[in-house]
RNA sequence: GCCGGGGUGGUGGAAUGGCAGACACGGGGGACUUAAAAUCCCCUUCCCAAAAGGAGUGAGGGUUCGACUCCCUCCCUCGGCACCA
């Protein structure tokens, strides 16, 4: 396809020609406090693997790399940067597959993925390019983890925006007196359970194939590992957590603040799962009423209460052991393997299961404040122990899980809210289970009352008693930031045995990762860094005695989290980010990525970004202005790209084969900016094919072309201040699709025409962003001067467009039934004569109004 | 089950209250050529032999002079969440 065809486009050495000469020219270095209109265009950013660019990648870079481009025509100061996301599991596997030392794997990879970027005449502010694996950038990443270590989370503290709830040092933690007369070693421990980072022993998700830990993110639906599609198993593991939960309600709060798409909104809120409720303690007694322990149920519909009939916790529920004395030797061993087993359950079993549910009795009991009775306390694995308080209030006669559990259990079942019609029979089936609407029965001063009006009457009743707790419970969990491999950040923590946990010093910062011998990671699970004998020998930061080192490293997230904000300083060595720099910059007004991304980063980097926002650290609370998610290129065949499947498209040969521009083109030519589309040859032809032409016309143009031709009003004219107009417009919400076809219909339509030498000129301006290697070639073909992307794209007032004759179709009673032409400007009276004449036969009759709508349509309206 | 997208020719897709199918692919016919490739011209939603005409944007109803577009009911499909109390 080279020039093979005379076509007169030898792309190859158009771009090895431009390449050279825009390197020196910096066409995209973004000016800190300049006077222009700033815009920061945000791509997210790449991690560096060893298969090279996809073109995924392609596609949303070129997409991003036209809209900036267009941008800095108009005359704004762009910042449209790149850095690469060196850290996590990708680099690391692949360099373990390799048998390569992962810092050289990282290396190689990002000196292809450079070069293929600046091959697609990618233009992004080089100068900027950060490396989250470099340690003068993750020194910033573990800065970060030592303040969230540093500080607690006062969830009534008012702050400066009138919001309430803010990240204070600890410093500023106020120690219950309770708590400080019991000791140091109590203040310590009270200190600890409320740091923004923290460690905890917990079960968490591990990954055998990448034997680490996971954070629950990182687990898909069907509970496999969503990097490399292994089923995870569950492990206690001490883990460094971060809090993300305290800042639950300023996360979605918030989402009304940003331009995010429905759906990303919808799926953040979906994750966070806020839930109003109330928690109720019960006395746990025993068979003859003897009290042992109290037992909190979470409830979010506590009206039905007069109707429970027995509570339920989880087998994992650390009340269990507490209770087991209170039990007899068989009742214990029960409830001991029924732990064991449903321990034991994958998530297959659990939904085979289904409706079938399984359970222990404890033989203890809890008591009903409101009726007096006493329930019995059963264990089942329906219940979640990582949900509310990993307990429940069973109402087998308005929940559909309770009465199955009922079924089972043969637990009574008590109706207290009538169906529609006021049935108030006895409930003995699955179809009788009411949950959503009907009238209180058989509950006291609820009685008559309609189901959601008796909610909040009941949870008022409850707190005023004493028995309940109003609260709000979040579906999401703290962020298990700990990872038991090799290349990640090194968690900026020593611990010493006197001292416990002490956060490294600033002025030691970075801890740089040591390298190892072998870096691959132990087989029973154990950190890689385990090995390195003499990086682990510390002394301790507070008493100077032996310490060892953190040897579990920070996920992938944590260098992604905050990197939009090195880009604006990426040599600061004093701060993370000058805050003067940041305030011009920020917020990012336009950040463009992958849909896989909302639940993961796009909620990390909010999280991370509030709590900087809380230092002072950071201007504003939230990092995105607009966040638009770009959809997926599937391979030839419908499927999506990948290796087993032969079916992926290599940008390397599609760019060798086509050139940068026509790929350039076919990408936004493709489909709507977040479509699922395949790729297709064919199309990307049709696309060669325009630009062949294009540029045959252009060139016979530039050397017929007479400087001193007149413009005039001719229809060329006018029809480039429509294409521009279009352009613009369509450019704003990122319908590249429109404007690419937009640019053949002007080709097509005026390819008879002469095209004058200004027309030419404007036209390779406004060309120049989403083709800028063909319009650069063609600039400099014309005779002109410089570059035709450091020019100025002029786009005339909407207002100021001249009328022209237009097509109008004539309707009558809104059918089609002749077009008449008129000019743009035409009165009323005019039209509607035209009109009447052009449609004849079907006005013999007269009409009874007349409908017109300059530019759109003219309308009869025939009774 | 809940939440969020989407459903338009043979295909990718245009049109967000005013000419449905822009633009492109594919297909058909023709020109050029010894031939092929490339290129150029014409046709290409469906029904009817054609014209005239009619039907038509997942289905049904509604609002409107006028609906792919707005409202209601339903179906299908993709994505997120889900034994979440």
């Amino acid at each position: 396809m080279k020039d093979t065809s005379g076509s007169g486009y030898d792309f190859v050495s158009i771009q090895k020609k431009w390449n050279e000469r825009w390197e020196g020219l910096s066409l995209a270095r973004a000016e800190d406090f300049s006077q222009k209109p700033k815009l920061y265009a945000l791509v997210e950013l790449p991690y560096p693997s060893g298969s090279g660019l996809h073109m995924g990648h392609c596609w949303n870079y070129a997409l991003f790399d036209t809209y900036s481009r267009f941008h800095r025509l108009l005359g704004y100061n762009v910042l449209y940067p790149m850095g690469w996301d060196a850290f996590g599991l990708p680099t690391y596997n692949h360099a373990i597959k390799v048998g390569k030392d992962p810092h050289e794997v990282s290396a190689e990879s990002i000196t292809t993925f450079r070069r293929q970027l600046k091959e697609l005449g990618l233009a992004f502010d080089w100068e900027r390019e950060i490396d989250s694996s470099s340690p003068e950038y993750y020194k910033w990443t573990q800065w970060i983890f030592v303040q969230l270590y540093e500080h607690w989370y006062d969830g009534t503290f008012a702050r400066k925006d009138g919001g309430v709830g803010q990240a204070r040092p600890m410093s500023d933690l106020p120690i219950p007196d309770e708590v400080r007369q019991k000791g140091e070693s109590a203040i310590t421990e009270y200190k600890d359970a409320k740091r923004l980072a923290f460690k905890k022993k917990m079960p968490v998700s591990w990954c055998p194939k990448c034997k680490t830990g996971l954070a629950n993110e990182e687990v898909l639906g069907d509970g496999t590992h969503e990097r490399c599609g292994t089923l995870v198993e569950k492990r206690d593991l001490e883990q460094w957590m971060l809090r993300i939960t305290a800042y639950a309600e300023r996360l979605l709060a918030d989402l009304d603040t940003v331009d995010f798409p429905n759906g990303v909104k919808a799926a953040q809120k979906n994750w966070i799962g806020k839930k109003y409720g109330v928690n109720i303690t019960y006395d746990v007694v025993t068979e003859d009423g003897q009290k042992v322990s109290e037992v909190t149920c979470f409830t979010s519909r506590p009206e039905t209460n007069f109707g429970a009939t027995f509570v339920v916790v989880a087998p994992e529920h650390a009340i269990l052991e507490e209770l087991g004395q209170y039990m007899d030797e068989v009742t214990k061993k029960n409830v001991l393997e029924y732990k064991n087993t449903s321990a034991r359950k994958t998530k297959e079993q659990r939904e085979a299961e289904g409706k079938k549910k399984t359970g222990v009795n404890t033989g203890l009991y809890c008591l009903n404040q409101l009726t007096g009775t006493k329930m019995p306390l059963c264990v089942s694995d329906f219940v979640l122990v990582d949900f509310g308080t990993g307990a429940l209030v069973g109402v087998p006669g308005h929940d559909l899980r309770d009465f199955q559990f009922a079924q089972v259990m043969n637990l009574p079942v008590v109706r207290v809210v009538t169906t529609e019609g006021g049935d108030e029979s006895e409930i003995t089936q699955e179809s009788q289970v009411q949950e959503e609407s009907g009238v209180m029965i058989n509950s006291g001063f609820l009685d008559g009352m309609e189901i959601h009006e008796a909610t909040t009457k009941m949870m008022d009743y409850l707190e005023e008693k004493g028995w309940g707790k109003k609260i709000t419970v979040y579906r999401f969990h703290d962020w298990v930031f700990s990872r038991q491999h090799y290349w990640g950040e090194p968690t900026p923590m020593v611990h010493c045995e006197q001292c416990g946990w002490n956060p490294v010093p600033m002025n030691q910062l970075p801890v740089t990762l040591p390298k190892l011998a072998d870096y691959r990671m132990g087989e029973d699970g154990s950190s890689p860094l385990e090995k390195a004998d003499e990086w682990i020998q510390v002394s301790c930061p507070s008493c100077g005695g032996k310490a060892r080192r953190e040897t579990d490293v920070m996920p992938n997230w944590a260098g992604s989290n905050w990197y939009f904000l090195r880009y604006l300083d990426p040599h600061n060595k004093e701060k993370l980010v000058d805050q003067t720099i940041a305030s011009y910059w920020m917020p990012v007004d336009i950040y463009y990525g992958g849909q896989e991304h909302v639940t993961l980063h796009l909620l990390y980097s909010r999280f991370i970004y509030k709590f900087l926002s809380d230092l002072g650290a950071v201007p504003g609370v939230e990092p995105y202005k607009q966040r638009r998610n770009h959809g997926i290129i599937l391979g030839p065949d419908n499927r999506k790209m990948s290796k087993s499947w032969g079916n992926v498209v290599n940008p390397d040969e599609v760019v060798g084969k086509f050139g940068a521009d026509v790929v350039r083109l076919y990408l936004m030519f493709i489909g709507p900016y977040e479509s699922v589309t395949p790729w297709n040859e064919r199309s990307v032809i049709g696309v060669h094919r325009f630009v062949v032409k294009l540029i045959k016309k252009l060139k016979k143009e530039c050397t017929v072309v007479n400087r001193d031709k007149e413009v005039g009003e001719n229809g060329i004219s006018i029809g480039l201040s429509r294409l521009k107009q279009r352009v613009r417009g369509d450019i704003v919400l990122l319908k590249f699709n429109t404007i690419v076809a937009s640019f053949m219909e002007f080709l097509n339509t005026y390819e008879k025409n002469p095209w004058p030498y200004e027309i030419i000129k404007e036209f390779l301006i406004l060309l120049s962003p989403f083709a800028p290697y063909v319009s650069e070639e063609l600039w400099e073909v014309l005779g002109e001067k410089g570059s035709v992307h450091q020019q100025e794209l002029k786009i005339a007032d909407v207002t100021q467009e001249v009328h022209s004759e237009i097509d109008l179709p004539v309707m009558v009673n809104g059918k089609l039934r002749a077009k008449i032409s008129v000019m743009s400007n035409a009165t009323e009276a005019d039209v509607v004569t035209l009109a009447t004449q052009a449609a004849p036969q079907y006005l013999s009759q007269g009409y009874a109004k007349v409908i017109y709508v300059p530019g759109k349509a003219v309308n009869f309206v025939v009774r």
